[in-house]
DNA sequence: TTTGGTGCTACATAATGTGTAGCATTTTTG
DNA sequence: CAAAAATGCTACACATTATGTAGCACCAAA
């Protein structure tokens, strides 16, 4: 455990630092998903890295799996994903001032 | 490049999934640090990391080094950390829904 | 009954992170 | 001024984590 601590904030931290897990988290955004197309919707991972993501996912209660709908989010899922949405929006503008002071230090 | 994709948001999943880069902008959101420091605030984590994402997050605009101050979060990063503040509200609810159905089914 | 999809595992290889030692430089202290 | 302490940082051997491919057992449709 990197941060050796229980402090909710810092296993949270933990989780998402993981690779793949944001990237899950988000493409399962909108609708639920078989597992072979959560893999394609992650640009093709392997099929161990999903498996093992979502089995931490789902002792992390953020993922559920449902017989009819396949891999989807749960409520907590859901409530994650909604506060992710501002930085979305943040995305761009960092890659935008990113881009821009790129281009000036290449003057 | 794990997400092969130039979308903002990709890249940026890709920035706070790499081990302790959400970490460091965490524990920089109150005050600047020293090297020594932030390596400490991190729970003593290795030079090398520190140094390495640290130049990381330098070109990636979310942190700077002020001579005076040490390193300190940028405009774009203090914008991100903002951002994360309701991520800390939630991981506390988090942490109770997941602890009470957790202990359910140990019942 | 074979074709194609499903979820998933095994395992060798590659990439990433860790931990310790320590160096060169600047700052503090006696 | 000289010794001690703190600074930012690098080197490198080792451990952990992720990747990619092959493929298996299962089910459903053709």
């Amino acid at each position: 455990m990197p941060n050796s601590s229980n402090r909710p904030i810092m296993q949270l931290i933990d989780l998402l630092s993981k690779k793949w897990v944001l990237r899950i988290l988000w493409e399962l955004r909108q609708s639920p998903s078989t597992f072979r197309e959560l893999q394609a919707r992650c640009g093709d991972i392997s099929p161990t890295m999903i498996n093992k993501r979502v089995k931490e996912l789902h002792q992390a209660r953020l993922l559920e799996k449902s017989p009819e709908r396949g891999y989807c989010l749960s409520e907590l899922g859901d409530e994650f994903v909604e506060l992710f949405a501002p930085i979305y929006l943040f995305s761009e503008r960092w890659s935008d001032v990113k881009n821009s002071l790129d281009a000036k230090e290449d003057q």
